[in-house]
DNA sequence: AGGTGTATGTCGCAT
DNA sequence: ATGCGACGTACACCT
């Protein structure tokens, strides 16, 4: 990795047009030729970047870097403050221990939880144009397929109703019901959401948890 | 602006929990708080990070930083191979052009370069789910909303579909039709748009934008 | 503060 | 490659 803090103007020219008149900045430029631009604030995201693949020519004082996208940016360089360069060697890598699976299986080891007389068909039921998360039966023996998200949009509803279509044709599903199932439901979703006959549920993923931890200490 | 580069191993915790084994890193601290974790490769995005507003606490080979919302980041500094600082003061910030906001902006100020006898009613006209880009009318005073976009996708014409549902139960709008305009139609957007009934345009930024320079100029 | 839409979104996984 | 869904999305803008 080379960092160089310099004093810069920089133009990037692709999906958009944008400009950065002269300052100082840091230019990183990672093993792999991404090259971002970095000011003294503003979250994480740097002003202006590249990421590979990617072509970087280094001229003096000016980095001209073009992807094969045809895009390109490019970096004047006005004063060097420092110009320095580290090998890290392969990063290991991050371990993630995400809640939106974790959702899904709490909810698909007790369904009642949503409010309503459900047992689980299965997980990931596939349909032609990809798996619903849950498929579930009522009391009545209705089909019901289950959407789960962390936060419910209008997307989730919109997913949902695709699902519903296709189910709709195999006629061992057909009558099928929507829940869209999220720990919380945005209000254009709601109105969404009703407008087409789908239910909507907002779950507490904390209690949902702490349902699972007693459920396993029965087991303790 | 600090810069330490050293092995260390990071824990975060918030959102999900996520765990970094010990590699020799890029610890970015930007004078708003920021912190950012980079390993030599993978786009602009840090392996971890921590956003202002925070809490930064530096102790003797390890740092704890924590946010109003709950989340913690704690790095574990093992070994400092540089530890730098640099003023760069207020960067005076990006220049963007030809973003969607530019683009409805040029739309609304002469809708007929859709290549219709189009008169603009106003722009963001609110609906419950949403504002619609432009509301127009044509030479019968027929409404037209239109969407903006840079790129036509499926997600635009949905979202397009959405409103003119909603927007059709407006007696005042009854009949309302739809225009997908972008700089450029993705083939499966075409083909759905044009399904329902919807028309789509590709609009020529640069000359769109040509056309608004030598509007100006009658003023100059 | 909460809702809504945009992003040079990025990223991963499937087809 | 392209499409699609998730993301610790971040971010601006509006109420």
């Amino acid at each position: 990795m080379r960092l160089m803090v310099a004093r810069c103007t920089v133009d990037y020219e692709g999906r958009l047009q944008a400009h950065l008149p002269e300052a100082v900045r840091l230019i990183m430029i990672k093993a792999d030729g991404c090259v971002a631009i970095h000011a003294d604030g503003g979250a994480y995201k740097p002003l202006n970047w590249m990421n590979a693949p990617n072509t970087v020519t280094e001229e003096e004082g000016r980095w001209l870097i073009t992807n094969p996208k045809g895009e390109s940016l490019n970096v004047e360089i006005h004063e060097i403050l420092s110009d320095t360069k580290w090998e890290m060697g392969i990063d290991p890598g991050l371990r993630k221990d995400g809640v939106e699976a974790h959702l899904q299986e709490l909810l698909a080891a007790d369904p009642t939880t949503l409010g309503e007389e459900l047992s689980l068909v299965r997980r990931e039921f596939p349909t032609d144009i990809g798996p619903v998360d849950l498929l579930c039966r009522n009391a009545d023996g209705t089909a019901v397929a289950i959407e789960v998200k962390r936060r419910g949009e209008i997307d989730g509803v919109e997913q949902l109703l695709r699902y519903l279509e296709r189910m709709e044709r195999d006629p061992a599903l057909r009558g099928i019901q929507g829940i869209l199932a999220a720990q919380s439901v945005k209000p254009q979703a709601r109105v969404f959401a009703e407008s087409r006959g789908i239910r909507w549920v907002e779950i507490d993923y904390d209690s949902l948890r702490g349902i699972e931890r007693a459920q396993m200490s029965l087991f303790d």
